[in-house]
RNA sequence: GGGCGAAUAGCUCAGUUGGUUAGAGCGCCUGCCUUACACGCAGGAUGUCGGGGGUUCGAGUCCCUCUUCGCCCA
């Protein structure tokens, strides 16, 4: 019989063609527009993107951490909560700024050719031009952000909330300026936070430098250090006070080389004896932990190193560098001095050393500790805040191990340098009087100042601007209007789930919690979900700069948008990394394409033969003229649901605070949703149920073809829901095909499957179908294994106990068509040369195979069999007698155990009839 | 230097509180262009669960130890 030709599909998806089709109309019809009334009446569901970095690329991070949002934004919309997905960029200040120097570099010209303003004028209308088209990408493999709300952290209404928050800081007694020393990237020419200041592993050298005693040259200390140029700097030579051998010396003056300065040797416990030789120069000014020794012993601290890593007499040094040294570069100097060093004799040995050297994470420079004057936050009193709401449980972590991380970071946590000395961002809103007899102190203000309070003189703007994630911490609520009371504010905030990888836990995640307890007094989320990194098949991190990236825009056009997420999301188990191969993209997508072209042929299939018709609804079916394919798919449709919202959640905790023990490490399994949606739709739909179907479908009218088009229509109708998350637009494509579906409506918006039962129990009618997959199977193989013609009909028996006949009896047609196989019914093994199977419940399977079967192989296949069998069954009987076991195991188990040894034993006892009638 | 994690099929990984004959996808082998799909269908093979020790009636799962790799922090 052939298909009559009534597909409305095209033979091959048109990923290209869709993907533009139905992004338009979603976005049209304002699909992603979330709205703060709705918001009253159902639940919110916010997720805030991590704003890329305004110039940034799409590459494939950005791919796998927005796929995951949108998965998780689509689940909820469909679910019905009213989801927000507030997208946005970055100023990115460093990052930014450095991209336009180069530009000037270029054309051999620096900020300062151009000026404060002009520069900062030159930078805005930069990120206006070629900005934020990273947004743009992202549309492209389609996520469903509300774009009505993109937000940008240096835009007036943000900037308004950095200004907000820092006075307010200040306000709180947190916010003050500090005079220490700092981490300085002499390439950018700024300060760094913490964080900002990556560690590097590094082989470096320790140099072993000797100072003479000032009283007795005779006499010599040698420190070890591994920057030998900051010895300009030096004001001391500290030993630990329990170190006997330098007890006598301390107190007496050594003599530095090169520059002849005298510096005393003191006692700190700072010192560790067992590093290097016990003794370390102090230079404050150019070393964290020197400063803070310096500081306790009232030393001067002589800076040797300008802002540019320039080596001179740069303050309170007078007489210590040395006029061939003044003007060298601090590589070069370290170099010069050396040699020098070497010269007078003073450099004693040099031995390589391995350690951690820290780098600018923006332009990857060595890192110069610089003491200056910079604006910093107290942030003790927020890191209390961020961990009570840990421990309290109104915030989890996934996967869990990176509370852990994230406690001791703010357990151990040190005040945040927030000042720049760039000029992309955000200027520290602080003015200061210029009449130096003016007894105004500095002002923060929320709003510019322009004259003095006090003398109404002119006064003039801190320099300074505020550390990017000063204004990223706020990204939170100051998207959604803080500090003003918007409805948006009031509906969205807080929000439920933050998606990122671990790398800005610090920089960022922290930080936002911190901010949002502290502000708005509740986390700004109470899920943070951390997935791996994209890496390439030597797990190295795929980057720009190691050229082991993969453009996810090649990706798509290769292989479509659906294709991308699909390898994102059914590759993501918890926490894991991806890992693509960036020079076999088939490898890595041809599986997502391959289940796109599968859903596209079974939709093909599935509405050439369920018609334009209108369908009746599934209620409206009696259950008795439900077939047991019928009950089976929809079965098997209730667990597949179940398996999804297992995998993907809860989407918040149960009273909508706090996370109990029970709830808390659940949920955002995507690979584990994805592969539930994948199994029911491929390899039980199309595998099992629109085959068994086909003889139905053919029939061209009866009631029982209303049936099965009713229950396959829905069946696919609900495998469509389940898989729009993660492959929203092929999804779309076809659902806008089935014939209920509304004029007008989304499956975008449609509403999320539920499950008939909670439990998933099998009904009885899908029982049967089970015995019928069974004895295809069984059917099947033997086929294969005889190498039966594929086209060729067989005969089979199937030998079923008595309580089970009848059952498999109205399966016979199903196994038939399936298996091709005349399929016979027996109340006894008639024997004789056939192959002979055991399926479950002592059904026994009989192909005749007439003159085909090898009887020797067919004994020997029994005998593996009943061997194997006789092993387990000896170990089980084993258990079961061991009175221990008996006694302490569970009953229930104890009871199944012993219930499934007699099943065993009575398969045994089959096989062994079997055997002896094939005469072995 | 401190902390955390991982080691299960050729590869990437599941394996919730210890309790069926340890699973999936990809890859591999065999047969099929069966009129939705060869980007497919059917059948099949594959594991001393890193090594060693311990707890237990029972360990991939808990404890100790060793080895290898990775990450975070200083």
């Amino acid at each position: 019989m052939t298909a009559p030709d009534t597909n409305p599909l095209p033979t091959t998806y048109d990923a290209a063609a869709t993907e533009s089709t139905w992004y338009a109309k979603w976005t049209e019809h304002g699909v992603f527009t979330a709205d703060a009334e709705r918001a009253a009446t159902r639940e919110p569901f916010v997720i805030v993107i991590p704003p890329p970095n305004v110039t940034a690329v799409l590459h494939m991070g950005h791919g796998l951490n927005n796929t995951v949002q949108d998965v998780l934004i689509r689940w909820r919309r469909m679910a019905g909560d009213e989801a927000l997905w507030l997208p946005g960029t970055d100023h990115a200040g460093i990052a930014t700024q450095n991209v336009v120097e180069k530009q000037l570099a270029a054309h051999g010209q620096t900020r300062f050719d151009l000026g404060r303003g002009p520069f900062v004028e030159k930078v805005a209308q930069f990120v206006d031009h070629t900005g934020g088209e990273i947004l743009n990408q992202l549309k492209a493999i389609g996520s469903s952000a509300d774009w009505s709300r993109t937000a940008y952290t240096f835009s007036p209404a943000l900037s308004k909330s950095v200004r907000e928050a820092f006075v307010r800081l200040h306000e709180d007694g947190l916010v003050y300026k500090g005079h220490r020393v700092i981490h300085w990237c002499p390439r950018c020419g700024t300060s760094l936070s913490d964080e900002e200041a990556e560690f590097t592993d590094t082989t470096g050298k320790l140099y072993h430098l000797k100072y003479t005693l000032a009283d007795d040259p005779t006499q010599s200390i040698t420190v070890a250090t591994t920057r030998p140029e900051t010895m300009l700097g030096d004001v001391a030579v500290a030993v630990n006070p329990e170190d006997e051998r330098y007890l006598a010396m301390i107190g007496q003056d050594v003599v530095l080389p090169i520059n002849g300065v005298r510096i005393p040797i003191i006692a700190d416990t700072y010192t560790d004896a067992a590093f290097g030789t016990g003794a370390v120069k102090i230079t404050p000014a150019h070393d964290a932990n020197d400063f803070e020794v310096g500081k306790r012993h009232n030393l001067a601290m002589p800076v040797v190193i300008d802002a540019e890593g320039i080596v001179r007499e740069v303050e309170d040094a007078v007489g210590r560098v040395p006029a061939a040294l003044s003007g060298l570069d601090r590589a070069e100097a370290r170099t010069a001095i050396v040699t020098l060093l070497e010269a007078e004799g003073a450099l004693v040995k040099i031995e390589p050393h391995a350690h951690a050297v820290r780098h600018c994470y923006r332009c990857d420079t060595v890192v110069e500790p610089r003491l200056s004057d910079q604006w910093f936050v107290r942030m003790r009193p927020l890191a209390d805040k961020a961990l009570d709401v840990l421990r309290g449980g109104q915030l989890r972590i996934l996967p869990d191990r990176w509370e852990a991380v994230y406690v001791n970071w703010l357990e151990g946590i040190r005040d945040w340098n927030i000042s720049r000395q760039i000029w992309w961002g955000h200027r520290v809103p602080v003015w200061y009087c210029d009449n130096p007899t003016c007894s105004q102190d500095p002002i923060v203000s929320r709003t510019d100042v322009t004259t003095c309070p006090s003398c109404h003189g002119t006064v003039r703007q801190d320099e300074d601007v505020l550390d990017t994630w000063f204004s990223s911490w706020l990204w939170p609520f100051s998207t959604l209007g803080w500090p003003d009371e918007t409805p948006d504010l009031k509906a969205f905030y807080p929000g439920d789930v933050l998606v990122t990888a671990p790398e800005i836990l610090f920089f960022w995640v922290s930080r936002m919690v911190m901010s949002g307890c502290w502000f708005l007094d509740q986390t700004p989320f109470h899920t943070v979900y951390l997935h791996g990194t994209v890496r390439d098949m030597q797990h190295k991190k795929m980057s720009k700069s190691l050229g082991n990236g993969i453009d996810p825009l090649d990706v798509v056009k290769l292989y479509g948008a659906d294709a991308l997420r699909w390898t994102m999301t059914a590759g993501l188990g918890l926490g894991v990394d991806v890992m693509l191969d960036p020079t076999d993209l088939e490898k890595s997508f041809a599986p997502g394409r391959n289940f796109c072209t599968k859903l596209w042929n079974i939709g093909r299939f599935l509405l050439s033969r369920v018609g334009t018709e209108p369908l009746q609804p599934l209620s409206s079916i009696a259950p008795e003229r439900l077939t047991a394919a019928d009950q089976w798919i929809l079965d098997r449709l209730d667990q597949a649901i179940l398996d999804c919202d297992a995998a993907l959640g809860p989407p918040r905790p149960a009273d909508g605070r706090t996370w109990t023990d029970a709830e808390r490490g659940r949920g955002l399994r995507l690979s584990e949703y994805a592969e539930a949606a994948r199994r029911f739709v491929w390899n039980e739909l199309a595998d099992w149920y629109l085959e068994a179907l086909k003889p139905r479908l053919y029939a061209t009218e009866g009631e029982d073809r209303e049936v099965a088009r009713t229950v396959l229509a829905h069946a696919f109708d609900g495998a469509l829901r389940l898989l729009q998350p993660v492959v929203p637009f092929i999804t779309e494509a076809l659902w806008q095909q089935l014939p209920n579906t509304p004029e007008g409506a989304f499956l975008a918006q449609a509403a999320w499957p539920v499950s008939r039962r909670a439990d998933g129990a099998t009904s009885t009618g899908a029982q049967a179908f089970e015995y019928a997959r069974d004895a295809v199977q069984a059917i099947r193989s033997v086929r294969s294994e005889y190498n039966v013609n594929p086209g060729a009909w067989v005969d089979a028996m199937l030998v079923a106990p008595a309580g089970l006949a009848e059952v498999l009896d109205a399966q016979r047609d199903t196994i038939g068509s399936l298996a091709r196989a005349r399929v016979a019914m027996a109340s006894e093994n008639p024997g004789g040369a056939s192959a002979q199977l055991l399926l479950r419940d002592g059904v026994e399977l009989v192909v005749p195979l007439a003159g085909m079967v090898d009887l020797d192989k067919e004994k020997q296949r029994l005998q593996v069999e009943l061997t194997q069998l006789e092993t387990q069954l000896n170990a089980l009987d084993g258990r079961l007698a061991n009175e221990k076991f008996v006694a302490k195991a569970p009953p229930a188990l104890v009871e199944a155990e012993r219930a499934k040894a007699e099943e065993w034993r009575s398969r045994c006892t089959l096989m062994r009839t079997k055997l002896g009638s094939l005469g072995a």
